[in-house]
DNA sequence: GCGCATGGTGAAAACATTATCACTACCCCT
DNA sequence: AGGGGTAGTGATAATGTTTTCACCATGCGC
């Protein structure tokens, strides 16, 4: 999808809440009057140029036939590829119909937690953890952080110039970082937590999590 | 919403399919072509009939203007009330948009969990458990269960004529019950949890759950 | 046997909506 | 200086869609 103008956005963006809002659509005359333009012809081009540009399709004669092209879901990251962005898509396992606005603030991707180092805050080997986007945290929120090639998941406690990454789990060790010699990289915050109890755990058998 | 006929429902869900398919509701000649009708206007009736039995709105003089008038998302369940159905009324503290199809089998509404029975299995006081609505569990499923005039959430176990409900937190106790003397209601089974790490939980302060 | 809701056909008028033509203007790039 | 994408007005033809008319048939309760 090649990139649209602001005007074209704008547009994008009235069709998209006049579809949550009204359930259907809008029509030609309808964005017109929306955007105060004389002309439906004006509209018109507009569509065609996000038709042509990928963002939407337009069905022919058929009243209201504008359909977006957005793909829906809140894409889950499997295991984060040495190096690689978050959301690169080789790291994207598939695509969930989550709803953004569940949570606050926004979610932006679900995570695939990997082993057992929040299990004391009930968060399991193969939860998805719901990630908000962002490069800043506060003290004591549970960070998605990457450290040198690798991306994990613990609860950030800032204290002036140093950082810890705190585990929920004895087992495991926190890391302590000086931020004036280490670059403490934040991918996002956590801000929510879904399991799937029927889908068996990746590793085998019923996850019934003994404590040891 | 007065009941529904077979055949007004089997209409209503017509326009559920083509909405969700199509992204837009059906016109008049689209759902006479589906029904094999050879008039708009038996489509008509059935559209009016729907509308004032308050399943659809029908909005004037705009091409496609159908809207579902359902409740959208899925009840969150909060405290049980003493002998009254989990879905009573009373018992239902909002709705929440999340998408049945995300769990296997479907969701049918979210029960907020009390206490830290299953705490060993990462089921968090607040935590909302996603329900399948069914009267009947298999042996090791996690089970909203029915005893006298509260709602437990268990995990399941059948052994002949016998039956326990075991908590996943040693603190807590395994219920023991014989099925030719006590009766075993099932609500429902747990097929997801969903936490929401930024509403504070329900107690106080950020839910740290420290091993004692 | 009557009224009433349901489930239809057929047709036509009125209106909503899409599609297309001609023309203007601005900005950016080569 | 010219070409191409963007952003418009204004108008009209063609088509899609809603709305309403008249009429018929069945099943149900009273």
């Amino acid at each position: 999808m090649r990139e649209l103008t602001a005007r074209q956005a704008e547009i994008l963006d009235f069709i998209r809440r006049h579809l949550r809002e009204e359930g259907r659509p809008p029509t030609r005359p309808e964005l017109a009057r929306a955007f105060e333009l004389g002309s439906t012809n004006g509209v018109q081009k507009h569509l065609l140029a996000l038709a042509t540009k990928g963002a939407i399709e337009l069905v022919p004669n058929a009243a209201r036939g504008i359909r977006l092209l957005e793909e829906d879901g809140l894409p889950l990251v499997g295991r984060v590829a040495a190096g690689s962005p978050v959301l690169a898509i080789e790291n994207v396992l598939g695509r969930y119909p989550v709803d953004p606005s569940l949570f606050n603030p926004r979610a932006d991707y679900l995570l695939q937690v990997r082993g057992l180092s929040m299990r004391d805050e009930g968060i399991l080997d193969g939860d998805w953890l719901v990630v908000h986007r962002t490069r800043e945290a506060r003290n004591g929120q549970l960070v998605v952080a990457r450290l040198g090639n690798d991306v994990t998941v613990k609860r950030l406690r800032l204290r002036g110039t140093k950082a810890e990454l705190i585990p929920a789990n004895p087992d495991y060790q926190t890391l302590h970082l000086d931020l004036t010699r280490d670059a403490l990289e934040i991918e996002g915050i956590g801000v929510g937590v879904i399991r799937n109890l029927m889908a068996p755990a990746p590793s085998a058998g019923p996850r019934r999590v003994h404590r040891l």
